[in-house]
DNA sequence: AGCTGTGAACATATTCACAGCC
DNA sequence: GGCTGTGAATATGTTCACAGCT
């Protein structure tokens, strides 16, 4: 269900001074069809309750839950550059529920620590790391050239799921989850509806 | 469309060396089905070869026209932190065909050339720069809590088209298109492939 | 009265499978 | 033989509409 990850931050933002909410309210504020967030919920069990609608914090729960937020997979950032750091620092991961082991850059410049207290380390760290920590998922940030060879030394490191922000596809095993996120990728399917859609 | 992008990365992946391409090979580099890849580039008009494949060159030019990156929207990026600044700085977007107008930043102490030749302006500039421009998009990477004012002001001075980063549902009125894209989303639902699919 | 939960209707997307062309 | 283009079949996703609970 792709559309938790907006409930929650639907429901995180509506904060503590709103216990419940019905799911007309959640439609309104995430943009979708109030039918909708209700089969989404009741997918997850249902337990909203009629005539008043769902309890806040009791369904932030459920869909942490189910998004698996609250087993606190231990993560990497491969890639130092603006957009690794940009990640590095985005308290958006941490509150999340994942917990950043390290970050990585090929260039020994960009080694220590950066103005937010995260360290970047040497490439050479990166497997040692991922072994000792049992690490879930890799976060690549690296240039197009570099994306795929740093994929494989993932997957060769026992990462299984990994999220490609290069401006590439990566290819992987089967039993490997990849997720190709380009954001120019985004910005050209909002040309596409400008230029089509009227 | 929103394979389009994914289709034209993997063309120009694969360089001048490629005059042809089969949509089963397009397929296997951009993991989907061959019979998907045809009834897509079908319905921007038919013009594959059979027996031989399709044409790369005038494959890319289609779906560039498709996507309306051949008119060179003019853009502007509102938050020069690490996500602006790779934004700004992602050879991607200018490379897709979108001409970059300005970035801008509330926090005057980040005004003047970046490292990479970029300059950062005063948000005060941009309501005249996006009248005198003309600009159609708007990239939005300032932190959650200034995003909604940042689009009502893109808004306000004629933006139709705008892409958020920041971590927060933006609200906007009908006839705006606003794609909202949470990078923690992403590593959320991987999580949850995780947590689930096995 | 207000809201959930859900079957049924509808709409969209994907895949199959094969005729037709090079 | 290899590949496209596409109707038909299938699968998935969305919305409606309303019974049923509080």
């Amino acid at each position: 269900m792709a559309r938790l990850p907006l409930y929650l931050q639907c429901l995180e933002a509506l904060g503590e001074s709103t216990p419940t909410v019905s799911s007309g309210r959640l439609a309104g504020i995430a943009n979708v069809n109030s039918a909708q967030v209700r089969k989404d919920l009741s997918y997850l069990g249902s337990n909203g309750v009629r005539g008043v609608g769902y309890d806040r914090s009791t369904l932030i729960d459920m869909i942490r839950r189910e998004l698996g937020l609250t087993e606190g997979w231990p993560i990497v950032i491969v890639g130092a550059g603006n957009l690794g750091s940009a990640l590095a620092n985005y308290g958006g991961f941490l509150a999340a529920g994942f917990s950043l082991v390290g970050v990585y850059d090929i260039d020994e410049s960009k080694l220590g620590p950066t103005v937010d207290g995260v360290t970047v380390q040497s490439l050479a760290a990166l497997e040692g790391d991922v072994k000792a920590n049992g690490v879930a998922m890799g976060v690549v940030t690296t240039p197009a050239a570099a994306a795929q060879e740093t994929v494989d030394r993932l997957i060769a490191a026992g990462v299984r799921s990994i999220l490609n922000f290069a401006p590439c596809v990566v290819q992987a095993p089967k039993g490997v989850d990849v997720r190709n996120v380009d954001l120019a990728t985004e910005l050209q399917i909002l040309s596409y509806y400008r230029t089509q859609h009227r």
